[in-house]
DNA sequence: GCCAACGTTGGC
DNA sequence: GCCAACGTTGGC
C-alpha cells in the first residue's frame, strides 16, 4: 500500500465537499508526472492526504483512500467542461484520473506552516522548493507523522 | 493581487 | 532540438 497527498483548492473543492459526497473523481489533473502517479502507480486503498492549497488556511485537512483506479477523465471529453481537452480523444485518452473515497477530516488541520517547521518532514516533496505538482507521494513515515500532528 | 517557478507550445 | 512567449500553480 502507498501513500499520496493530493491538492485541491477548497473553493473548488474541499475535504467538506468529500464527506458530503462520500466519493469524488479526481478529474481535471492537466500536468503528465501528476497524471502518471494516477495512471500507473494509485492502487485501490492507498491513502491520500487531503491537502487544501490556495485557500486562507493551507494544510492537510483530512484523508481519503483510492477507492477506484486510473480510468480515463471523461472530462476531457466534455465541451462544457472547463477541463475540455480536444487533445484527449476517447479513442486515445491524454489525461486519467482515480476515484476517491472520505476517510476522515482531521479535527485540525495540519497547516504548511507546521509542516515546514517539522524537521522529520524536512524531505518532503511538498516543501521542497519549486514543487507544484498537485499529486506527489509521501512515504509511511510521513504519513504517519502528520496523522500524529493532527491529533494534538 | 503579486510574482517566482515551472510546464507547455510552437516557430525556427 | 532550442528557446521565447505564454499560461498555470500556489504561497504570500
Amino acid at each position: 500500500m502507498k501513500y499520496w497527498l493530493m491538492k485541491s483548492e477548497p473553493d473548488v473543492f474541499s475535504i467538506d465537499d468529500l464527506k458530503k459526497n462520500k466519493t469524488s473523481p479526481w478529474e481535471g489533473v492537466r500536468n503528465y508526472q501528476a497524471r502518471n502517479f494516477m495512471r500507473d502507480d494509485m492502487k485501490k486503498g492507498d491513502i491520500v492526504l487531503f491537502y487544501h492549497s490556495n485557500a486562507k488556511e493551507i494544510g492537510v485537512a483530512g484523508l481519503a483512500t483510492v477507492s477506484k483506479e486510473s480510468h480515463p477523465d471523461h472530462f476531457a471529453w466534455d465541451k462544457k467542461s472547463k477541463y475540455y481537452d480536444p487533445k484527449s480523444p476517447k479513442e486515445n485518452p491524454r489525461w486519467f484520473m482515480v476515484e476517491v473515497k472520505f476517510k476522515e477530516k482531521f479535527p485540525r488541520m495540519v497547516t504548511l506552516g507546521e509542516i515546514k517547521e517539522e524537521k522529520s518532514l524536512k524531505d518532503m516533496r511538498l516543501i521542497q522548493k519549486g514543487n507544484r505538482l498537485s499529486i506527489m507521494p509521501v512515504t509511511k513515515s510521513e504519513y504517519e507523522k502528520i496523522v500524529k500532528m493532527s491529533e494534538k
